[in-house]
DNA sequence: CGGCCGCTTGAGGTCCATCAAGTCAGGTGG
DNA sequence: CCACCTGACTTGATGGACCTCAAGCGGCCG
């Protein structure tokens, strides 16, 4: 039996955890919710640890994420790992892959987890039957981009306890907008290690940041779950701003 | 094959410069290059340091890069800045304006520059008379975003030497495609403090990561130029790899 | 000429990496 | 049941990469 965290597809609207996504964009019309869930009637399941797909494989598909948690990363040839994004349902999976012949990142699974892949031909198809679909599709890249460069700067300009302080904070809103609730305390599911290996730092410095951030009072932990005590505090120390609000998308023209 | 000047030439196509770079993905049909060509007609002049859109800024539409370079970046609360990319004719800028209310990078001119504004109307226009340009935007975004997680990779991962040499080689091979020649040598057009906004430094340490470079030969300077004398050891140094290569779209339908 | 900006170079300090133990919980096999 | 292992976490000591502060230099421009 997989066990799935954290949460089957809530998010899911008509069978397709993509368009629960989009719909938050713009309202989805009949038309374009079918089209999207045919796409997600194929699915593969992985289990936890497994990889989807290896730097430099051949790559012709993407995906997109339906259940369980995924992340992203690229190995130097140092050993060393960047982790580049965490992937919770109704994410696009390597999207990148429909433009490269070889993959530019691992995509592996945090826990057990389930993905539809997305072909060429039916991007294809999509973008001939549902053109707005595609256009939706590009704003949510907008808003990854927004997280990345976000990142990007958390690990060029802040110190270890923001940047770690930020993934927590970022983490939990993901975990919030899917499960829709406001639990201030919740299960990481990530290794010290794979924090680090997001933030740019060593397992060991996140340890002590972790430690740090509990002593002075913004977090608790125990048996892996975390609790965030003082969240005006920590947003602080981790010069978060979430970016969540602002979005504006009604001035597309009507779907199919 | 066009050859001309990156700062001041114009890999445009039929007059527009972001048909210059879609077309490199995918031939255009006229239709699609006469729809670019009509919104770059109005443009926008900047000069040298001028600011096109700080971050906060209420927006409302985004841009093509016509001439020049540009930069976008965010600034910490702490003064600090991070620079995200450096924009070359051709470039999308500030593209998540089209999805957000606020702005969320500054965009700024690094030469004298043109750009020309491309508004929500206007795309959703495009959307619905040549979805596939939409789709070929979309796809030139997934290799700014690897370019992204690249960058993101470098600052997390490498040492300062890798990051300015990684910075140096991605330069020069983008001012290679624009003017289309091999040249070793050109003028870089950053400061050191930029070079460190850009690479997680400061300008300090950037100075003597160039020394370093120079001393043990694998880059000359003078004047303000820059010669790369030892390619292949610089690519070692920086852990630098050209993903130029290995695009693939031929696989969209037909556009209009 | 003076002022400013960008570059350069040195000295000293800090943040974070590295190395090295050691704890603890869970799993496995006897 | 205990012995043993493994993986994640914890904690201390040490060192190094990079930052900070400071001063000097040269070119450019009013």
């Amino acid at each position: 039996m997989l066990n799935i965290h954290p949460l089957w597809g809530t998010s899911c609207v008509q069978g397709s955890c993509l368009a629960g996504r989009l719909n938050a964009l713009a309202v989805l019309t009949n038309g374009e919710q079918a089209a999207l869930a045919r796409i997600e009637e194929r699915t593969r399941t992985l289990r936890r640890g497994a990889t989807l797909q290896r730097e430099h494989d051949a790559v012709a598909e993407c995906y997109i994420a339906c259940r369980g948690t995924l992340m992203s990363s690229v190995l130097l040839d140092d050993g060393s790992r960047q982790i580049l994004a965490f992937l919770y349902p109704g994410d696009l999976v390597a999207f990148p892959n429909l433009v490269y012949r070889a993959a530019p990142e691992t995509v592996s699974a945090l826990t057990d987890a389930v993905v539809a892949p997305l072909d060429r031909p039916t991007f294809a198809g999509l973008l001939q039957d549902h053109p707005r679909l595609v256009a939706l599709m590009l704003a949510s890249q907008q808003i990854e981009r927004v997280e990345l460069t976000d990142r990007l700067a958390a690990v060029g300009r802040t110190s270890a306890k923001a940047r770690v302080g930020a993934l927590l904070l970022e983490i939990r809103n993901r975990l919030r907008v899917l499960d829709g609730t406001g639990v201030k305390s919740f299960s990481l599911g990530l290794t010290q290690e794979e924090i680090g290996d997001a933030t740019g730092l060593t397992a060991v410095h996140v340890n002590r940041m972790l430690r740090q951030l509990e002593e002075e009072g913004m977090i608790a932990r125990e048996a892996g779950r975390l609790t965030i005590l003082d969240e005006r505090a920590l947003q602080r120390a981790a010069n978060y701003s979430d970016r969540r609000a602002g979005l504006e998308l009604d001035w597309l023209p009507q779907g199919r």
